[in-house]
DNA sequence: TTATTTTTCGATAGATCTATTGAAAAAACT
DNA sequence: AGTTTTTTCAATAGATCTATCGAAAAATAA
């Protein structure tokens, strides 16, 4: 009867089906609203349940915020500790890092959104692990602009570490637009990014 | 007696000047802790005055934020325009409409990051004026990419709405960052911005 | 079906927060 | 000084909003 290969505890797995949709349901709301201006009303309404069920599936509003935000934050260290340590050149690399930071909008532009735009109102007691996740994935990044210079790929006259803060930033920023201009997706505008950023607006 | 030069209006005057100082505390909260996380009792509680006395001053919390907005975005537009006008190239007006972009934070460090970060709560029967400020000063910008694009002195490849667009997401992001990381100024991270923006990261 | 567990709900306390009001205090004026 | 105007305040209504609790409903198991 044991296989061994999983433990499906199916038990808890309907609850935490259901738990999912109740935080996708907050990451909508968060991001729409924000933080703040959103009430626990108005993620039941989202789901069309009692405000009062929610607590079922959170025991705070603040653990909502954390949990939308470190799920908004999953996978992307692993993507882009793999990117870093590939074989290519800094200009490639920075390029993937760059898709890799948009692309996920396609699939969860609520999480991102209220990762970038809300997490700064999440209590500092529950801010420690994702603000020293950050950390790592900033540093990943400049890793690969600072490796860039050192084999001189990029410009030695590129600041590795205010670089990586306004490249971050623009990748923060290009998920706001989804849905508002149709006519560029993430995906282009992850390559129009990367590409200024590599070329610069000056003809060669 | 009536010099005709000026109208002081005298009676107002103090007035005035104590309602500046209610919306530079306004301004303060609202960058501080956002919109709907700020409070009038918080900004009362800055300036150490009773809550209700602010209401002296402005009628209801939304106009303290339209006012601050409104503020915040003050000749922002009549200098663009001036550098638009200019008769230097266009890397050149580039340059000046990032500094004109983000040197005001030295000044108004609350007014900027309340504009930038808050407006999007502001009812939308208050946002019509800022709107189309806003617009009008992204045509503005537009116009100094696409007259560089047309002159040649920008790569034919650029796309000038969508590089407008992160042109300005990054100009809008480092004020953010002054007073957190010290080692750089606003006017230092503007030229990087703006060397970044025209020669790119690769060598020449 | 009946019993047990899981999930949802209504009601609500307790703590906000916005905006109003009339009176008190302070300032300006005569 | 006294009088008027400007500014601040305390008190408060009315409307939130978060989180808890015990009961009801629904799902599952026996």
């Amino acid at each position: 009867m044991p296989d061994g290969t999983a433990k499906p505890s199916k038990k808890k797995d309907k609850y935490r089906r259901r738990q999912t949709e109740v935080f996708d349901a907050a990451a909508a709301v968060f991001a729409r609203k924000g933080y703040h201006g959103a009430s626990t009303g108005d993620i039941a309404a989202e789901l069309g349940i009692a405000q009062s069920s929610l607590y079922y599936y959170f025991k705070s509003k603040d653990e909502a915020l954390e949990k939308v935000c470190l799920q908004g934050m999953k996978g992307y260290i692993e993507r882009l500790q793999a990117i870093v340590a590939g074989s290519g050149t800094a200009d490639v690399k920075i390029r993937e890092a760059i898709h890799n930071h948009i692309e996920p909008v396609n699939f969860i532009p609520d999480y991102f959104r209220t990762f970038v735009g809300e997490l700064r109102y999440l209590p500092s007691n529950r801010r420690q692990i994702l603000n020293s996740m950050i950390s790592e994935y900033n540093t990943l990044f400049e890793q690969i602009l600072a490796d860039g210079i050192a084999a001189k790929t990029f410009t030695s006259s590129l600041d590795s570490y205010s670089t990586m803060l306004m490249l971050i930033a623009q990748c923060n920023t290009v998920p706001f637009w989804f849905g508002q201009f149709e006519q560029y997706s993430p995906t282009q505008l992850a390559d129009m990014l990367a590409d200024n950023f590599l070329h610069g607006a000056l003809p060669r």
